[in-house]
DNA sequence: ATGAAAGCGCTAACAG
DNA sequence: CTGTTAGCGCTTTCAT
């Protein structure tokens, strides 16, 4: 039998490491979240008293009696797109780099399992919220306004924004490149589009691609256009040939996804057909690959990393109660011109 | 003035939704977590409140009170990478299903950054943890140990591991790939590696390929061996330059990874190169992309998803008090034989 | 610079 | 099936 009081089994508490150092959990507590607050001397113990017993900050006690968790949580359409990828990538490295960390789901394009995803989140009380994608059902919209959090959202600029956002604009984009499809004088310009379903961003790059015709007074046919079931490069290359059986004398198609693009180009190449001269061919998103292949993908860049980086930069300005110049980002985009169109 | 009580300014709590719902707090705590416990009629009651109220459980105060969090903590490399991104969309999805949600980290290759995350992770006192890579600093295998949750590695089969490991086995697949190329003929066989800091799998291919070589008695020749410094296609062009210059009648290279070998290839393709006939090349990993280069990529395919799958079951298995039936899975690999070896 | 004490909001025996 | 009650382990005034 020893004098000294048994430690209650079980890991370490506070209190165990507040008596090994002589001092109150005050002080412990001081110790591990603001050190410049406590004497080098007594920190010096409690950092010692720490480490002899492995202690582990329990940060669920501690997220319930200070309030604030120090969690970002994040939705993605999928995890298995490295558009997301980079994105989150950047918004995971800002926050950890503060102290912050993610909680992290994936809802499949589904916009009610993403309401479902919100509810649960947000019971796991996280200091702010960064979602991929613009359209929410209004019970997660309402539910996202009344957490009070900050709310940033990425996947395009048009509508109204829960809080925040950062993106690029589908639309500026889509146009840009479909002007610079009728600059290089195609006149029969075909659109292949992801399906809708994967977020409006698609559609939107459709409203683009259509608002250029008819400025330059183009006329849009709906045989040049498919809504492909699924991204794959097999769907590109099906929807490569669908079009030219429809319309042998198309000569340029806009795929609104590099993956869709490099399947039907690859599948000219196999061919033996050569482009831009049998058909130009653009993508959307310039995959590392899109500067590689024979030939070079004309392409659209997104500045991925950044949209991250910002979106992580907005959450953490507005927790430490800094002024956003603005509510909504403009990244802007960059055509990659190359030798496909 | 009412008569009632005044709720308190802030989120709704639980005891607002007990009095609002003339209960006590316990009734509805279990309404909400285990509600074929309470009666068809109440739980009714409680759930009118909760949405009367706009109230969200607090799994804060939650976790704290029932000593467990409902969060899986998953580490990985880097989320921008196709491979991990598919093996943690997986377990997202197992955990999800189970109400387990995925607190997700990323330390760029560095056995100190995993360190320091898995220490910030523990804190969150997470039910259990997934780690791709199998090179962990003593100071955190101890203390993965120690937190006594489940443990799960991936990466590769060999080595002790923490608690639990689902995977392939690197040297196994590499030699097998190797062997293959024996059969076929080719006996100048080069190999290019990724870099040995993305993980010790790497290393282990090496090997495996080294051991092939020795089982047929085929010499080794360093002159044939690269490791690049990253992992990107120019990188996998320019290997292929340096070999070739140091060995003309090197016959085939096996590159530890598709990203590789696919620079290599179309780089191939661009000097009007024929492949297997000039030179074979082999992969890693059968991207989406290997099948459909000219020619077809010979590589490997990993169940990325089944690992994914697998290691979020055995969490739950764990968690839940099944008995495993083993502490290690191997899930194995498959060779894709195509054109270009 | 440090300590005492009052919660943070919920869960889980236990009792009825 | 439901209520009472005692914490879960930490943070944070408020003193000193």
């Amino acid at each position: 039998m020893t004098g000294a009081k048994d430690p209650r089994p079980g890991p370490a508490r506070m209190e165990d490491v507040a008596r090994r150092a002589r001092v109150s959990t005050a002080t412990v507590s001081r110790s591990l979240r603001t050190p410049e607050r406590v004497s080098e001397r007594t920190r010096r113990r409690v950092h010692k008293a720490v480490r002899d017993l492995g202690y582990v900050h329990n940060l669920v006690a501690g997220s319930l009696a200070a309030n604030r968790t120090g969690i970002i949580a994040a939705l993605v359409p999928t995890f298995d797109n490295r558009d997301y990828a980079k994105t989150i990538h950047a918004t995971a490295e800002v926050l950890r780099a503060a102290g912050y960390h993610l909680l992290l789901g994936h809802h499949g394009f589904s916009a009610n399992q993403e309401e479902a995803l919100i509810a649960a989140f947000l019971g796991r009380r996280p200091d702010g919220f960064f979602l991929h994608g613009r359209q929410h059902t209004p019970g997660a919209v309402q539910m996202l306004r009344s957490s009070g959090i900050p709310v940033v959202e990425s996947g395009d600029l048009a509508g109204r924004p829960v809080d925040m956002v950062v993106s690029y604009s589908n639309f500026d984009a889509a146009k840009a490149l479909t002007y610079y499809l009728l600059e290089k004088g195609y006149r029969r310009i075909a659109l292949v589009c992801a399906p809708w379903r994967e977020s409006e961003r698609h559609y939107r790059r459709w409203r683009g691609y259509r608002a250029a015709l008819r400025e330059q007074g183009v006329a849009y046919s709906a045989r040049r256009f498919i809504e492909a079931t699924v991204l794959s490069m097999d769907q590109g290359a099906e929807a490569l040939n669908t079009l030219l059986d429809h319309d042998p004398h198309i000569d340029a198609i806009f795929f609104t996804s590099d993956v869709l693009a490099i399947g039907a180009l690859l599948a000219c190449q196999r061919r033996g057909w050569p482009i831009p001269d049998r058909v130009a061919i653009a993508g959307f998103d310039d995959q590392d690959i899109a500067s590689r292949t024979i030939p070079p993908l004309t392409t659209v860049r997104l500045p991925r990393e950044e949209i991250g980086r910002i979106a992580g930069q907005m959450i953490l300005d507005r927790l430490a109660g800094r002024d956003l110049k603005s509510n909504v980002v403009n990244v802007g985009f960059q055509l990659m011109e190359r030798e496909s169109a």
